[in-house]
RNA sequence: CGGGGUGUAGCGCAGCCUGGUAGCGCACCUGCUUUGGGAGCAGGGAGUCGGAGGUUCAAAUCCUCUCACCCCGACCA
């Protein structure tokens, strides 16, 4: 390909919309355009790369026996509305009608489609176990799109869903999608990580994120430094140390004016933030909920959600508050049951002998509360929030946490969606049985910025050979008629080349190639007339190769050879 | 949805406070020169100043409303 046919249009200046690194390099590098807020236009380099990725991703879903088909985008409400979701998505679920006045919907995700994909077809196990895939652009109606590609709305993704006899089945094909994963994200030059994770939306039991850990991430993950444990913080868990508790006391009401926050109450009080009892008062969609936890802890929303079966979980307003006859800072356990509020306690106050809580009245705490005897709790479990420094929960090594882009996610669905949606086959005694399912995707646009994420450097991009949306390219300074030649020498060679044959300055051509980022690169200037050629690596410029003329296509064809390898062990 | 910010040529920005009919750099077009790390000279094209309404003899500039985009938070496979 020649630079002045490829539709190349790079930046000089740093794009206004773009915040993190890779956001700005792809901007600038050409590679994307935004049309609206979290939809982007994948000019020709970046839809190269996109390509590169999509083919990575189909080598190693056909290696695991995936089929490969596709999905329409628009799908019919009915559909939804068997599986439940029509209810339950909510708004990020596009929601559109057609000139009838019928409801459809822009797919975010196809387990609908899918199972009825398969519910037409199937129906003997001998058919099973069964994976389909497909590559294709899904929308969600992002409450806020960021950083480019890594969230937006309209973006491509690879949905895989696995159908089988039994939980055999579905750990076969879950397995063999984890591997397939490890080797895809490898192939990508990326480092990802498997972690644990809540399932959210979807539902299902089992459920493993790829995380490639970034500070530009937007999660967070808990790893131990010790054994291979490894969780999103919506999951985490962990040991704690438990400091010795006061005796029992009788309750006692302390005047503690204007001392609202856990900080305030225990300077004042002179107690630790571990023998103080926070009380957090959340609105489901059914009630109200108090969340208990040490004063020192913090609630983990996501576990709090999960706990009592909601999807969402709102402060209370301060009306709703004052008719419940509760104070903002001064709230406590004590009473609560009566204003029909029920009680989660964390797993960690369960123990308490001594606690500090508010009064549930304006500028009083109560000192000496003792569970059981002041109040009870509904339901105990696992409600904070990890910290760094805990105990690992298998080995009880320390916890560590970063951030991380989530590029994956593997779900174990069992049967929840081809139950609802009767979606059986007949087993060997011909009984009716559902599939047992599982779901696994992967961010397509957000894998490649995730790559320019991780490599990259002031001048620009450094595409891992794999992925890059060339291979090779030439700058040709001098001798046209030779760059045109080794250009079509390249290509029949299957190396994906690009020749920059504009009439540029070579300050131009070497800052472009360099924010471009293909991995090799060709002049042809001075040491031309010694017949030679230089070559040289985008990621380590300082090493170049003077290689002469007749010898260029046999070393380059070499040097992309090893720069794969180089890539796939690691 | 709450808070903050920005909309002026393809891109990055100045002009707005103090109203007088739009400017700079880059990019683009033409010509000549130049050619190993973002060249020089000369000439040129390009803007409903996000939109609507209002104030005024006169609005990019002041007022009201509105839309889009960005950042933080809430939220989210």
């Amino acid at each position: 390909m020649r630079f002045n046919q490829a539709f190349i249009y790079t930046l000089r200046e740093d794009p206004r919309e773009a915040e993190i690194t890779s956001h700005k390099l792809l901007l600038k590098a050409g590679m994307i355009l935004k049309l609206a807020s979290g939809i982007y236009t994948y000019l020709p380099l970046g839809f190269r790369v996109i390509e590169k990725i999509n083919k990575i991703v189909s080598e190693e879903m056909d290696r695991i026996g995936a089929i490969r088909l596709l999905m329409p985008s628009v799908q019919p409400k009915e559909l939804w509305e068997e599986s439940g979701r029509w209810k339950e998505y909510g708004k990020e679920l596009l929601r559109i009608k057609d000139r009838n006045d019928r409801d459809f919907v822009i797919g975010p995700t196809h387990e609908e489609v899918v199972v009825d994909v398969a519910r037409h077809f199937v129906r003997s196990y001998k058919d099973l176990p069964l994976t389909l895939y497909q590559i294709q652009t899904k929308f969600r109606d992002e409450i806020r799109p960021r950083f480019g590609l890594m969230r937006g709305r309209e973006f491509i993704m690879k949905d895989a869903y696995s159908f089988g006899k039994d939980e055999k089945d579905l750990e076969k094909s879950f397995n063999d999608m984890f591997n397939a994963y490890c080797r895809i994200f490898k192939r990508c030059g990326l480092k990802s990580r498997a972690v644990e994770a809540d399932t959210g939306l979807i539902g299902g039991k089992g459920s493993l994120e790829f995380m490639v850990p970034s500070s530009v991430g937007e999660d967070e993950i808990v790893c131990c430094n010790r054994c291979s444990y490894a969780a999103n913080i919506e999951k985490a868990e962990s040991r704690v140390e438990i400091p010795r508790a006061r005796p029992e006391q009788s309750i006692k009401e302390v005047y503690t004016p204007k001392k609202k926050t856990v900080e305030e109450v225990s300077q004042f009080l002179n107690v630790r933030r571990e023998e103080i009892v926070k009380t957090l008062i959340y609105k489901g969609e059914r009630r109200f909920y108090a969340f208990l936890v040490r004063g020192c802890d913090e609630l983990n929303i996501v576990k709090a959600k999960r706990a009592v079966g909601e999807t969402e979980l709102r402060p209370p307003s301060e009306k709703e508050l004052k008719d419940m006859g509760l104070h903002l800072g001064f709230l406590g356990p004590v009473g609560l049951k009566e204003k029909d509020i029920y009680v989660l306690g964390d797993n960690l106050i369960k123990d308490m002998k001594w606690c500090v809580t508010g009064a549930n009245k304006e500028d009083f705490h109560l000192e000496g509360v003792k569970i059981g005897r002041d109040f009870s709790v509904d339901m105990y479990t696992d409600l904070r929030r990890v910290k760094e420094g805990e105990n690992c929960p298998v080995c009880n090594g320390k916890l560590s946490i970063l951030r991380g882009i989530e590029l994956g996610h593997v779900f174990k669905l069992e049967d929840k969606y081809s139950r609802k949606m009767n979606g059986y086959f007949l087993d060997e005694k011909g009984k009716k049985r559902y599939y047992v399912m599982g779901c696994y995707g992967i961010g397509i646009g957000r894998t490649a910025q995730a790559v320019v994420e991780m490599h990259h450097d002031e001048k620009g991009i450094i595409w891992p050979l794999t992925v890059a949306p060339y291979d090779v390219e030439i700058i040709s300074l001098t001798d046209k008629d030779y760059a045109n030649l080794l250009h079509d020498e390249l290509e029949k060679e299957d190396i994906e080349v690009l020749l920059d044959d504009r009439k540029e300055s070579p300050g131009v051509k070497f800052a472009d190639c360099d924010l471009i980022g293909i991995p090799i690169r060709i002049v042809l200037g001075k040491y031309l007339e010694q017949g030679k050629a230089e070559v040289s690596l985008r990621k380590d410029r300082e090493k170049r190769f003077l290689i002469s003329k007749h010898e260029v296509v046999g070393f380059v064809k070499n040097l992309k050879r090893e720069l794969i390898k180089e890539i796939e062990n690691g």
